[in-house]
DNA sequence: CTCAGTTTTCAGACATTCCTGAAAATAGAG
DNA sequence: CTCTATTTTCAGGAATGTCTGAAAACTGAG
């Protein structure tokens, strides 16, 4: 590997970490060495910092592309592709949950919202639906909650995160306001008794 | 696999999701039939349900109890163990959210910091460094909102993430009040110039 | 068109992960 | 303690995933 000590620290982290995130060693090496690159960098680039094949790099190179994670800009006068990463950081974050969430979550929310429409043939069907109701109604809200956020300016983001759970104290004194002597709290989200 | 079609689906959906969640195909399926199972089963159960030796379905409970996602449960005049998820599904993804962040985030944290305290080497380290002092200060970011958002009980939560960016609107408003004439807004977070 | 520079594809070598059956370890009953 | 039911470990075969070099495909210049 063909960097400065640092550099290949972090180089290694990020591929020991890639395997957790869904992508292999080499692909989250090539992240790396491009996120912290001054410049945009050509395959070639790469192939003699990470010391790996040149076919290697262009199927890492592929897959980026295909999570938006890196980009391809041209530079004048050369015939070459160069790469970089995107230096606003949010807007990395942003893409990575999108993809993350088109992998991880989209799928399984349709697979969800496809056994629910069935009818369950047997009791045992039956309670399995109720367990993928509560299932589906979470993932709902998480997502709508998430839809409605990404939308935010990043000084808006920034400002919400900043406040934490503070929001939450504006929610407590409207409760006091509003609430009904005797009226009940909402009810968590179950349909299922608890189980013996 | 002995389980009606139904139940079938779901655990095959979550078996293939498994491996983009960090855990393989048999840890995902045996999440899965304790999750619409109605009663507690033991390792046999699950042997009989997906069809896999006694000793793969060992390995897995194993897995899946290091991500605390099962729980065992002893089951009166029976010697063998017991094991089912938590009913409450808001604790699980709590408890799914928590063991990612154990395993994804906070390791590539104290990697920065350790990168971060180290001295640039050349201008390449620096600008490195730079780069991992935006990504230090965003994750900083996230999982301080997260540690604050994790205290809140379910109901709290649930408000809340209802609300989504309404709670943004609060900003807006306060904002315009302390608005001073030709003042700037927050600035973007970012060490580093555009790349060109 | 041809040609050189560049990127992509892909078969198969190599590496890793997964799964099983057999054997060892553990735990409770008697 | 012994005996039996149960769980865990683990070597190695099966299945997947990764990486490379060679060849094919592409691309723009001349």
């Amino acid at each position: 590997m063909n960097l400065p000590p640092l550099c290949e620290a972090f180089v290694l982290h990020f591929g020991e970490m890639g395997s957790r995130w869904g992508v292999n060693r080499t692909v989250g090496q090539i992240y790396a060495v491009l996120f912290i690159a001054e410049t945009a960098l050509c395959a070639d680039d790469l192939v003699d910092r990470l010391g790996i094949s040149r076919s290697n790099v262009s199927m890492g190179l592929k897959e980026l592309q295909s999570w938006n994670l890196v980009r391809q800009r041209p530079v004048a006068g050369d015939r070459r592709d160069f790469f970089t990463t995107p230096d606003d950081i949010y807007s990395i974050v942003r893409t990575l949950v999108n993809e993350r969430k088109k992998r991880e979550i989209d799928p399984t929310l349709s697979m969800l919202r496809e056994l629910l429409m069935q009818t369950p043939a047997n009791a045992q069907e039956q309670h399995a639906q109720a367990r993928l109701k509560d299932m589906h109604e979470l993932i709902e809200l998480l997502t709508a909650w998430y839809a409605d956020i990404e939308k935010l300016e990043t000084d808006r983001l920034i400002q919400l995160l900043s406040l934490g759970s503070k929001v939450a104290k504006i929610l407590e004194v409207k409760d006091r306001i509003f609430a009904l002597p005797g009226g009940k709290g909402r009810q968590p989200l179950s349909s299922t008794p608890n189980r013996g």
